[in-house]
DNA sequence: AAAAATAATGCAATCGATTGCAATCAGTCA
DNA sequence: TGACTGATTGCAATCGATTGCATTATTTTT
């Protein structure tokens, strides 16, 4: 900072009263004690010395900062974008600023990034990094930080959370290979660490189950375009003659896509792919990637919304909302042979 | 905020001390000036009691905030995640809090962004929006806002940029489609208003000069799919009989891409096109890019130290620093007919 | 005109951390 | 033991905005 900025007293020297009725005259809630003559004055000398009122002043005497934490597992995953724009979208509106820590997947390293948003006096935290039980949260609700999970959420039910429905998601993708013809159906599933690894394998399996059919799961061990190779490279180097993958998310159905092409098998002649989020651009990759659709802009708004309900209410009531997930057929399947 | 949290004061009432000795002895710096086992006591306090210090009530204090901000144009954009990522990654490294802002491409949207960023006293801010005459820049230079271009900079020497070469770029793409034969060469040009737009559209016309060509150019609306799908429709929908195309950046790439699958012409072999940047995913479209190759990660990084540079020096010193840009052939281009 | 009611304004304290300087303490030396 | 010096600690003010309550001014009522 260091830089001449204009403070109360300064306009009140100038307006000639005193400081607290500048602060009255500016604050529209408070407008209404101060005669019209003398707010007009204030305003006046106000904007001609370009007045910013320091919201660190304030907020220290209102035991508030207007800043919310938002931390993401890794900024570059396609999918964090949009849930960024959501978040950062409804919390600019209602006057929250949104500080951005991309705090990878250590636990430790997590409760570093919390520790140094709660001296800044965030007055929540939006967290995108939750595993299933998660050390973060638990730290955070010790200390009566107020707190949504957005994407991910804990088998616990401690916080609210917005997620998308994982099961009817991987229903979706089960059902449509197993109309076209697939029985044997392998998945890539993300960290079972996380919510959306684990539920996601699981709806995986309760889908197969449902069509009497049983599939092998390989683990990856991250939501990563690498993870998503190796899977595929051991799922179609097994015995079990795969005729079709479904991915946990479209980075690993690109991964996917990357082993097939090592290993010369073509999709989806030989094998079809069905990957899960509709990330951006998986449209034009090649083949176009039938997908299942999250909202996940829309998923940003409702945790921010979420949270500023949260700090306004003071309500610790806990929700979930699950986001539909929608099948997009594009051309990475096909029937079986 | 609202919770229970534990202040110097309280740390001092059970150390036993003033509580400027408590001050004294949890900075690293003056714990010189208190002693050992004073110290070693109030930091046992200090821990058993959860201290978190108010950043919000030393930074009044001290005159900063330790928040830097960081305004994007669309965040949704896949350039800037990486950006994002490497200015966040030095900045927490150094301490500092990135508050992001998915401003748009609108002045006043920017400025309103900016106001509310001064309010909360952000020390800095990087901007990733600025357009060739930028009058947000204006209204932070009035101010004494310490600032960093990142990405875009302005036709004026006013604030220190790191950007990319962007007519050694376009020198990379256009001798690449020289070298395989291609005359009729087009650009699909970012707006001209921002100076990725403008020096790549120059860039563009001197490296065809030296080959002594003349190339069409078509103005995107903006860097957007859509804008690089209207430009591309135009020219290959004129008189220039173009066999290739180079487009401003990526996401115009995918547009043009769009617009050529309409159209019913394949590319490479009907059209050949180049893009700019190499985001995330642009080898696993169809077909694989062929791009010109910038590092935004460090981009983003060296913005984010030249800006604490900057705030630790005190330096008004303008710079630019100017990444060499690489091209990568894929599969985006072949040979002219 | 005087009293009562209402409106407007100023005062002083608060928020929590930092720090220059004064006061006190501890150690050393003559 | 007293004087001197350096170390340690406490005091009081600061940072800038907010606000409960007291004071003052203005308006309304009797």
């Amino acid at each position: 900072m260091n830089r001449p900025v204009t403070t109360i007293k300064q306009i009140a020297d100038a307006a000639g009263v005193h400081p607290s009725t500048v602060s009255r005259a500016l604050d529209p809630k408070k407008r209404h004690l101060v005669a019209d003559d003398v707010a007009r004055r204030i305003s006046a000398r106000a904007e001609a010395l370009g007045y910013q009122p320091n919201r660190l002043a304030a907020n220290l005497r209102l035991g508030r900062s207007d800043l919310v934490g938002v931390l993401l597992p890794d900024i570059t995953n396609p999918v964090f974008a949009p849930i960024l724009g959501g978040i950062t979208e409804v919390l600019s509106a209602e006057g929250y600023a949104p500080i951005v820590a991309d705090a990878g997947n250590i636990s430790s390293q997590q409760i570093s990034f919390v520790e140094r948003l709660l001296s800044q006096r965030v007055d929540g935290l939006i967290l995108a990094t939750v595993s299933q039980d998660d050390e973060l949260v638990g730290f955070c609700l010790r200390r009566g930080v107020p707190v949504i999970l957005v994407n991910r959420s804990e088998a616990r039910d401690r916080v609210s959370s917005v997620v998308s429905d994982d099961e009817m998601g991987m229903r979706l993708a089960v059902d449509h290979l197993v109309d076209i013809g697939h029985r044997r159906i392998a998945h890539i599933a993300g960290p079972l660490s996380t919510s959306t690894g684990a539920l996601r394998r699981d709806g995986f399996e309760r889908a197969m189950a449902r069509h009497g059919l049983t599939g092998a799961v390989r683990e990856a061990a991250g939501y990563t375009r690498e993870g998503g190779a190796l899977a595929a490279t051991y799922l179609v180097g097994g015995p079990h003659q795969v005729t079709a993958i479904v991915a946990a998310n479209d980075l690993l159905a690109i991964g996917a896509l990357d082993a097939l092409q090592e290993r010369h098998l073509r999709c989806p002649e030989d094998i079809s792919l069905v990957g899960h989020n509709d990330m951006p651009l998986v449209d034009v990759v090649s083949p176009p990637l039938t997908t299942v659709r999250i909202e996940h802009r829309e998923m940003g708004r409702i945790a921010a919304r979420m949270l500023i309900e949260m700090l306004q209410s003071k309500s610790a009531e806990i929700r979930h909302v699950v986001l539909p997930p929608e099948l997009v057929v594009r051309k990475s399947t096909q029937p079986a042979a």
